[in-house]
DNA sequence: CGTGGCATGTAATGGGTTACATGATTAC
DNA sequence: GTAATCATGTAACCCATTACATGCCACG
């Protein structure tokens, strides 16, 4: 879907692809590499991406073709199959009374200095976008999206900073 | 983590253990029934947990030694290894230009009311919880992520919504 | 002429999920 | 007595990550 999806905006190579999958998409979305140039193989052989010689000798550019397109659209309306949750902050802070407050405290504020630098990278990337005239909107909302967790973060960091001061910094024997 | 955590609540069987990981840490930890039972088995062989004869014939009731007890802290205290991201949601976003904004109206929707229904259920928690006298302030931080985070998606969603219903409905050709 | 970036792939490894297989006990 | 629940484990498979292996080209 990613590599369909990316070959939709504009044709390029399986080195451009994972880059631009590592830096456009990055912030909601990851694929290993070593899945790229299988994943490109298998869909140049059901007709989805046509490989034409690239500029340099031995490289390949990568376009959509039409029934690519249909392929990506067909994708793009299955169900999405939501990973089973792990979150190794949350799992930590729970057993809280085992790690100790001061620990939990240190977990919080790196979790907030997190999303508060996701904020900054954000508001870098609208002031780019937005001076080479306004952002596709379906973009957009993907930024939102990000921009409304982290301030979420952030308000949820400040609260729990707070009640864990309240608490002996010393785990539970 | 997940399983000496669990231990360091109470004793308990395998079976309770995977049930107690599926309720009590389901909505921010999993972990496959099919790796309890070795890693019990592998936490019992270096001593971490001790097995003792269960009330039921062939069942056994885990303690979490003290070696164990060390071991969570010094497992809690790990640097927290994040997953790469994968939402497919913000990914079928993305690409909305593909998909067209009246089949992603229908995806943001589903999780704005699958946020409504994480709020619900955290507030059904809080109930009964503070019936019982109070929560345990590190529950109780995990528990306010959750809302928080949930909060945040409700007010994206509808933010969302409103900026689709100004698109087209068709995908692009 | 060699370093760094472009470019394409393969292979081993590991982790986790799913499904399978089995049996005891309790409640109806 | 039989269905549901409690209870313990094993094995196959799938997927993805990581590391590896190779070569071209431009620039200094």
């Amino acid at each position: 879907m990613a590599v369909l999806g990316a070959l939709s905006v504009e044709p390029m190579s399986g080195y451009a692809l994972r880059e631009a999958i590592r830096d456009v998409l990055g912030h909601f979305w990851s694929e290993s590499f070593g899945q790229i140039y299988p994943a490109l193989a298998n869909l140049e052989e059901q007709g989805f991406v046509a490989r034409q010689p690239g500029p340099r000798a031995g490289s390949s550019m990568f376009t959509l073709t039409p029934s690519g397109r249909a392929r990506l659209h067909a994708l793009l309306s299955q169900p999405i199959r939501t990973a089973p949750p792990r979150n190794g902050l949350l799992l930590r802070l729970f057993f809280g009374r085992v790690l100790g407050a001061a620990a939990c405290r240190k977990l919080v504020a790196s979790a907030r200095e997190e999303a508060a630098e996701r904020l900054a990278a954000y508001a870098k990337i609208r002031a780019t976008t937005t001076a080479e005239g306004g952002v596709d909107p379906y973009i957009g909302v993907t930024l939102s999206f990000g921009e409304h967790i982290a301030r979420a973060v952030l308000a949820w960091a400040d609260e729990t900073l707070a009640t864990l001061s309240r608490l002996p910094d010393e785990p539970d024997a």
